[in-house]
This record gives C-alpha cells, structure tokens and sequence, in this order.
DNA sequence: TTGACCTGAATTGCATACAATCAAAGCTTA
DNA sequence: TAAGCTTTGATTGTATGCAATTCAGGTCAA
C-alpha cells in the first residue's frame, strides 16, 4: 500500500500521508482529530504522528485547538483570494528585487530554458494530460528560480511558505480549465508575462517587474473565480477545504 | 529563579527559556545543539524541548541541520534588511487592502488613540527609558492594529511570521539611539508618517497607503546601518545574531 | 423541565526506555 | 606512514506508560 521509499523518516512518512488525508478531505473538516485514531489509520506511534501534525499546523493545514490538539482548516474564497495575492507581492518583491541587484546569468539561463519548453509545450493546439502536468511542472520550477533570483534566503524563506498552501501555488487553478478551449489562450498570456519580467529583470527595471509579476498573479484570481462558480465537481483536490460563505 | 506562571505548559516555557537563551548568546551559534544538554539546562525532559526546538526552528532562529538535530541560526546584515524590507512590503499590502477595502471604525478609532498617546510621549523634549519603552509598547500596536485593518487573516499570519523575527519588529532598532539627539527626530518623522498612513486608508487611497508603509520601514533601515556601524556594544540583544560579511 | 454539579471516560502533555543512525577514534594492514 | 576498516560512543528518532486535564453524560435538586 504505502510502499514509500523508506529513505524518509516515520515523521515526513506522516507528514505526506495526513497532508493526502486531508487534500481528499479523508478527515472531517472543523472537528478535532484525535491522534490515537491516527495511529491506527497511519500504522506509526503517536510521537511521529504528533511531529506531523505540528508541521502540517505550520504549513497552513490544519489549526491548533485552544485546549489541545488540532483540526482540518478551512478557508473562505476571500481567504483564498488573500493567499494568492500575498504570493503576487512577495514574487513582485522578488522579481523587484532581482531587478535592482541584478542575478547571476546562470539562474536567468535555466530560467529562459525552462520558458523555452514551455514554449514547445504550448506549441501544440491542444494540451493532453500529460502535457498539461509537464506544463505544471516547468511553471512551478520557474516560479522557484525566480524567486531564487531574488538573492535572499529570507524572502525565499516565506515565499516557499506562502506556496506551501495548495491553493496558493503558482499552478493551483491552472488545471481547474485543463481542457476548456480558452484554457490555452490563458496559458498563452501568463507565458508571456513570464517572458516580460525576464526581461524587465535583465534591463533593471525593478519597479515594472514588480508589477508584472503582480499582474501574473490575477491569472489565478480569475482561475479561482471561475473555479468557485463552476458547478461540477472541482478537479483540484484542494478545493474541498474551501467553505463558501463567510 | 524561573518563577514563570505555571499557566503555561512545559513546552512554552521551554521555547520562551530558549528563545531568551538564544538571543543572549548563550549559545554558540552555528554549532549543532544537543537535546540533553538542553535537558540539564532547562529541567524538563526531551518532549517539550523537542516541541519548542520544532517552533524556534519555525519561528527563524533555528536551523534545521542535515542529519537531525539544530543550530542557532546567523544572519547577514543583508538578512536583516532583507527582512525589513519584507516587514514594509507586507505591511504596505496591509495597509493597501485597508484603504481598497474599507475598514472597521472602531480599529480605525483605536489606532488614532494609540498615536495620540505617541504624541503625548513625543511631546517632550527627551525621552527617558520609562518614556521610551511606553513609546515601544503602543509602535508595537499600531503595527499591530495596521495588520488588523487589512482584514486578512492570511496575510496577518504572515506577518506575525516576519515580525517574529526579532529584528524585523517594527521597533527592532529603535532602541539603539535610545537617547542620541537625533532619536526624537527620527521618532517624530515615523510618528509622521504614522498619521498620513490612516488619513490614506480612511480616504481610501490605496496607491498611497502602500507606498507609505514601504517608505516607513526604511528608518528601520537606516537605524539598521546605524547600529551596524557604531562600534560600541550593541543595547539591542538580538545583535548578537548578526555577523558581519557573508 | 431546566440548570448545575458530579463522575467517568477519553485525550492530550510529559517522561523515559529502546532502537537506529551517525561520527570519531583506534587498530590493522599494505 | 598512510589508508581503510572496525568498533565504540554519542545523539537523534520512535514507542509507550503515566499523569493531568478536558469533555460528555447522567443524576439530583430547584
């Protein structure tokens, strides 16, 4: 069954495997989880389990009780809405940041090789799955070089923090529209702000890379938007923990 | 000795001992921390000490080291502003979202008082300690107050998240020219700067409101500098934390 | 019928014993 | 003498027993 690699330890085997319970919305949202229950279902002691659920409270998770113990967090839209435009600014000051103090040539190299497989991908009329999760792939990792690009490990820091939270990622609502005929014009225009903060990084125009990347981030609000007013069954498993209303 | 009020588990009061210890430099940075020295020093056993380890290393002044384990964590003068200028990005978001979107006016109501108060104690010409640590109190709230405005809890954890880091507070520096001259100056610039930020949000000014918040923690900055070039002991403790160069 | 109190079951916090892993030192051999 | 292997010590990861606190259910009284 979970026939992980066992290079990681009983604590990150945990880790991965609540943070999966949760995502498929296996535990039941608002209520208290009691962790012997979960050495049962997770086959560990409860000092492991214990580690994983103070991490998974740290990443965003799950939140602690005022008397102990956790429950499944939940989030409004706005609370969504709130995730993806905290991730906007700090990439903005990120791409701002490279601007002003310049990066080494050899991280915008990767980064223009990654658009350029985007590029390729793109190149087709029509995404199949596997094209789309390799899309996914690149989009994430050139997220990340930028934001190796920044030159600080402090706001890298954060920034990983910040994406940690599903559906704050850079690619969280992307695949929501993986097959919609205006899927890959959206592609198409986010490919192309990529392209433009590269550019305004290299002239040392901080202040336009700041906004661009800004800008970027309003993709996913919109994604979000029409998520949440889809009505059928939403393909991104995170979107289980968002509550409508309040 | 420790005559701590027993209203707290042993696991917090081992993270607050730590966090003391740490930050007096009592112990050595860089190098790996043993658990069972903790255990003689502290006097509880491994569990809660292994809990606090987990939240100090969340909190930024712990490493995590390769093969388990964790060490006092260093920064750069770079680090620092760094995180400054992350404190300033997220509170000018903070106090964008405050102007877009309108907030309530009871918080309005209570962070003027808090600047009245700061008038009062500006009002005379030299702060003495007392003075001076009422002033930090109610800057502190502000701060404070300012994240609550943007009525984003998201966005109010994080900043929780940076201001921890200990100097990246909002009165990380301050301190350090207690009673230079120039420090009431400084004080009034901030308290300045203070007023025309709520004017911004109150009439919904956006734009503005960011851009102050960003420009405000530039003093931060600049008192940064200062302390790192003055060659005396540094008042502010978490100084220790910072090694010049890379 | 409602409210308060009491009792018991369950759950978390803490301590500690045990296992596994990592590092260093010492010995052997080429 | 140096290099490599082995062994031993130390340190973290894990499991589990115990204590204390909390929560729920039930009973008694008003």
């Amino acid at each position: 069954m979970t026939d992980e690699p066992p290079t990681h330890s009983q604590s990150v085997r945990a880790q991965l495997r609540l943070r999966e319970m949760i995502l498929a919305g296996e535990l039941s949202a608002g209520s208290r989880i009691a962790e012997l229950t979960l050495v049962d279902k997770l086959g560990v002691s409860r000092t492991p389990i214990r580690t994983a659920l103070m991490k998974l409270e740290q990443e965003g998770l799950l939140e602690a009780l005022s008397n102990g113990g956790y429950a499944v967090r939940t989030f409004t839209e706005r609370d969504v809405s709130d995730a993806i435009e905290l991730r906007g600014t700090l990439e903005g000051l990120a791409a701002r940041l490279a601007a002003e103090r310049g990066c080494a040539a050899r991280v915008l190299e990767q980064a223009k090789a990654c658009l350029d497989m985007i590029d390729q991908l793109l190149g087709n009329e029509r995404l199949d799955d596997d094209a789309f999760s390799a899309y996914v792939a690149h989009n994430e990792r050139f997220h990340a070089l930028l934001s190796e690009m920044s030159g600080s490990v402090v706001l890298q820091r954060e920034l990983e923090r910040v994406v940690g939270l599903p559906f704050a990622s850079p690619s969280g609502f992307v695949i929501s529209q993986a097959n919609s005929p205006q899927a890959r014009d959206m592609l198409i225009i986010a490919q192309d702000q990529h392209r433009q903060v590269l550019l305004a990084i290299e002239q040392r125009e901080g202040s336009r890379s700041e906004a661009i990347m800004r800008e970027h981030s309003r993709m996913a609000q919109r994604n979000l938007s029409e998520a949440m007013r889809s009505p059928d069954m939403h393909p991104v498993p995170s979107v289980r923990l968002i509550r409508r209303q309040t």
